[in-house]
RNA sequence: UCCAGAGUAGCUCAGUGGUAGAGCGGUCGGCUGUUAACCGAUUGGUCGUAGGUUCGAAUCCUACCUCUGGAGCCA
């Protein structure tokens, strides 16, 4: 078989050629007096290839009769495009109907609503918009791997499947092989025991507490996998599966932490910029008219640092009326970090120093004993995009902060022990990966940056 | 889970108590180196589901389902 060019290089050749062979789906065929335009687009890249397919060829009959969504195979010679709009054309010899696609096909030439394309997941990414997310969602983990491997960072493996349920009850999706009509027990309990692990089993809500363990042997450590929260959700910015960029870094405090943050999402957000040009364009004409001087202020201005309780202080001072009061102690809603990071310092925030109430047990007391190392990265437009800390390291602290928190240290023998061998400073973060490919194409519904979405009721395909 | 809004043709929508509509798509024909081509014709409906009010319901009422926006939780 005669090797195939993919359509971004056909559409980037330097030189006409006698002879090619592209392969793709037919996005819009146009008659004319003796041949058929066929606009041909194999996913290599946003644009498509201009096919000329002559009356002269055997089967064009069949070929005026091809519709939106065919696939084919085309023979023939890559020659400089009379028309305006295009640099090169494919004059057809052959071409090779695969596999029609007939009149029920739902994709139109027209522009579709993500809402509409969402309920024909399978079929979205043939359109300009879905195609251009997944390419650019590619590069993004490309990019991230980059970013790590670039610095000495080692890339961890943490398990899917995890006993631990640090974060809390009720947020777990169970996993589990027992007959749910007829479950073994041990009195009026299930015994789980007798399931598959021998014991109660989770899938991860963080790769954290593992990443910690391999930090402090490893130094530099990342994780980017696959999270899961049964949380019942309904919004555009949270989904049940997800991915999550998970750095940790031993002898590191705080400040290390927040510097990492703002260096891999200025990282990302310039790699994006550079190497996704078409789908960017695309992106800023058809999603989000200001996306791109938002990316551009992003990379120009440094990130904005203020504590918690200086945060607390602006926004009781800024004359806003806000829907939730701003107290010390309570949480930051998401109107208090819009009006932080969008209207009052004007670019991407880091707070940091939160009362240890509101924060998990693992972050790092401070000297005022009030306070715990924890940081969130606020971004225009989406809000917390990082959430990081440095972890506490200090055995007899760490487990104290676990029985305020009501939980039982023996429960977690083998993190403890990380304090008791060779215990280090140490610290990282959670990024969002769906969350930062929100914040780098303007999509606004998580929905639509993840090629199979599972949220609250929605597992379909 | 809470608050608000929306479900009418394959898609986007109009229709607000009295015969179910348009544009796009599809199909057929015409024209044409076209660019979301153009011109003409045509096809296409259990008005989200189930009850109720009424002589009469897409339209008013109730419940439920789904989707969207916002909120909580967070990444």
């Amino acid at each position: 078989m005669a090797p195939t060019t993919p359509i971004k290089n056909a559409l980037q050749a330097s030189a006409p050629s006698d002879a090619i062979q592209v392969q793709g789906w037919v996005r819009t065929r146009r008659d004319s007096k003796d041949f058929s335009f066929i606009e041909l687009n194999d996913g290599s890249s946003l644009k498509n290839l201009q096919v000329i397919a002559r009356n002269s060829l055997p089967n064009y009959s069949d070929i005026q009769k091809l519709t939106t969504g065919a696939s084919l195979r085309v023979n023939g010679a890559l020659v400089a495009s009379q028309g305006k709009g295009q640099k090169w054309e494919l004059v057809a010899d052959k071409i090779d109907i695969v596999g029609p696609a007939g009149d029920s096909y739902p994709l139109q030439k027209k522009g579709h609503t993500p809402e509409f394309l969402r309920e024909i997941a399978h079929l979205r990414p043939r359109s300009n918009l879905f195609g251009s997310v997944f390419r650019v969602r590619s590069r993004l983990a490309f990019a991230i791997h980059q970013f790590f491997q670039e610095r000495g960072f080692i890339y961890v493996h943490t398990p899917i499947i995890t006993g631990s349920d640090c974060e809390g009850a009720g947020e777990l999706f169970r996993v589990s092989t027992i007959d749910l009509k007829n479950p073994p027990r041990k009195g009026d309990d299930i015994d789980y025991a007798k399931d598959f692990f021998a014991r109660q089993t989770y899938l991860t809500v963080s790769g954290q507490l593992e990443a910690e363990a391999f930090a402090c042997a490893l130094s530099k450590v990342y994780t980017f996998g696959p999270t899961f929260r049964a949380e019942n959700s309904n919004t555009s910015r949270h989904a049940s599966e997800f991915w999550m960029i998970e750095p940790e870094m031993a002898f590191c405090d705080l400040n290390g932490d927040m510097d990492l943050a703002e260096e891999i999402v200025k990282y990302l957000v310039r790699d994006i910029r550079e190497n996704c040009p078409d789908e960017m364009d695309l992106f800023s004409k058809f999603v989000d008219k200001e996306l791109l001087a938002r990316l551009d202020f992003v990379l120009e201005r440094p990130f904005q640092r203020t504590t918690y309780t200086e945060a607390i202080d602006l926004l009781k001072n800024s004359g806003e009326k806000f829907e939730f009061p701003v107290e010390y102690g309570l949480n930051l809603q998401s109107e208090h970090e819009r009006w932080l990071t969008e209207k009052h310092f004007k670019c991407p925030v880091t707070v940091f120093n939160f009362p240890k109430e509101i924060k998990p047990f693992y972050m790092r007391l401070n000297d005022d004993g009030k306070t715990v190392t924890a940081m969130d990265l606020l971004v225009p437009g989406i809000g917390e995009i990082v959430g990081g800390s440095q972890r506490e390291e200090r055995l007899d602290v760490l487990q104290e902060n676990m029985r305020r928190h009501k939980m039982d240290p023996a429960d977690y023998k083998w993190y403890l022990d990380l304090r008791r061998y060779g215990t280090v400073p140490h610290a990282g973060f959670g990024l969002g990966f769906e969350r930062m490919l929100m914040f780098v194409t303007g999509v606004s519904n998580i929905r639509d940056v993840i090629p199979f979405a599972r949220t609250p009721g929605s597992a379909e395909f």
